[in-house]
DNA sequence: ACAAACAGTACGGACGTCCACATTGTGCCG
DNA sequence: CGGCACAATGTGGACGTCCGTACTGTTTGT
């Protein structure tokens, strides 16, 4: 049925485009021209611009997740390791555009927050999600005694999840890893070793 | 010579709008109809909407240098209390626009670090000025004991001053406060009283 | 043969910018 | 000391471009 489709270029050419030059700065046109399709294939496969925004956020999330998977939650590794290999490999990724891209979770937070509140809450929803990755590694670490047992571990990921954020978002405007190199070296120095976020009457934390 | 000018009611009421709907997002129709000001003025006191976007930039970083000058450097009252109520300040003004507005720092670094060189290099002087207040504060407090004398000060303020760029930006996307004092709770009580990142050979930290 | 995808173009509106002219306060000159 | 000329600002609308979206065929694989 049909002839192949010409989405999945829309897809990966444009969240590229939109990833280093922001959702509203890009244009359909320029979209379409960056994945050498006609305009009009545009149209058959997203409702609207919002619709292929969400597809793209959801196309980047399957790219987190697959490092999430390989680095906070591959049991085979020490606990401690993988979360650095997690912000290692991030930083590897924004390194190849010279630091230009930032996170698009992040780059979305900013300027798609007030224009679109589905983008707006997919968004906080990865943030969480994150989240309880990071928590899940810090859970382990507190098993193998990489961490203190008394570890607020929710509060800690949530820390963690947003101080990243923003050492990224000023990395981008510094065009410098040098935001994000440093909040990895303070946080193993100074944050995790000492780790006594002692956890609160109620685990909640939200 | 002239009449009384209309340019301030545009910067003051424009950077409401633009911070709380952002710098694409809002047009000059928008800013001029906020303002309650003609179409023309606009043209007459801004050469483009680029110029404009660095006069807002200006004039919040009066407001913030204001704030900054109130808590971080403000030496009658203690360190680590001045810069609890730096924070806290920040906090109490995200609030008044229930979390929506976010730090105009960081969104227009998300958003317009790739449409405009000038605004992107402002907002990254604006993060390093910004580092330098939370240096001197924590320098402040190594002589008054509050620290590890052997805190690497540059290293601690350019961690706090991304991180809580990143906790706000989350904040924005979650619209809840949680992340923001969660990022105080965290450093009040995990990085600052541990705030055993040593100075390393050099202290340039760059 | 039929459904699905391609493909080019058209459309109404919003965008940033520009322009031509009216208005008003200021300072100089008679 | 009164009026005039001028510069700065106000004011509304127009201009060309680009935007997101819709529409009407055409092609192609099953």
């Amino acid at each position: 049925m049909g002839r192949p489709s010409l989405k999945e270029k829309l897809l990966s050419d444009g969240l590229q485009l939109v990833h280093k030059r922001g959702f509203g700065a890009s244009s359909v046109r320029d979209i379409v021209q960056a994945a050498g399709v006609p305009q009009g294939s545009f149209t058959n496969h997203f409702a609207s611009k919002e619709a292929f925004g969400l597809e793209i956020l959801e196309r980047y999330h399957d790219m987190a997740s697959a490092a999430v998977k390989a680095t906070l939650r591959n049991d085979a590794v020490s606990p401690l390791r993988r979360l650095r290999a997690w912000i290692d490999g991030q930083l590897e990724y924004l390194r190849q555009e010279d630091m230009r891209r930032g996170c698009l979770y992040g780059n979305l937070s900013a300027e798609a927050s007030e224009e679109s509140e589905a983008i707006r809450k997919r968004v906080a929803a990865v943030f969480a999600e994150n989240q309880a990755s990071v928590a899940y590694c810090l859970e382990a670490a507190i098993d193998s005694g990489e961490l203190a047992a008394n570890a607020d571990v929710q509060e800690l990921a949530g820390f963690i999840v947003s101080s990243l954020q923003g050492a990224i978002l000023v990395a981008k405007a510094q065009r410098s890893p040098t935001p994000v190199e440093r909040f990895e070296r303070v946080l193993f120095r100074s944050v995790l070793p000492a780790g006594t976020v002692s956890k609160r009457r109620a685990r909640v934390s939200r």
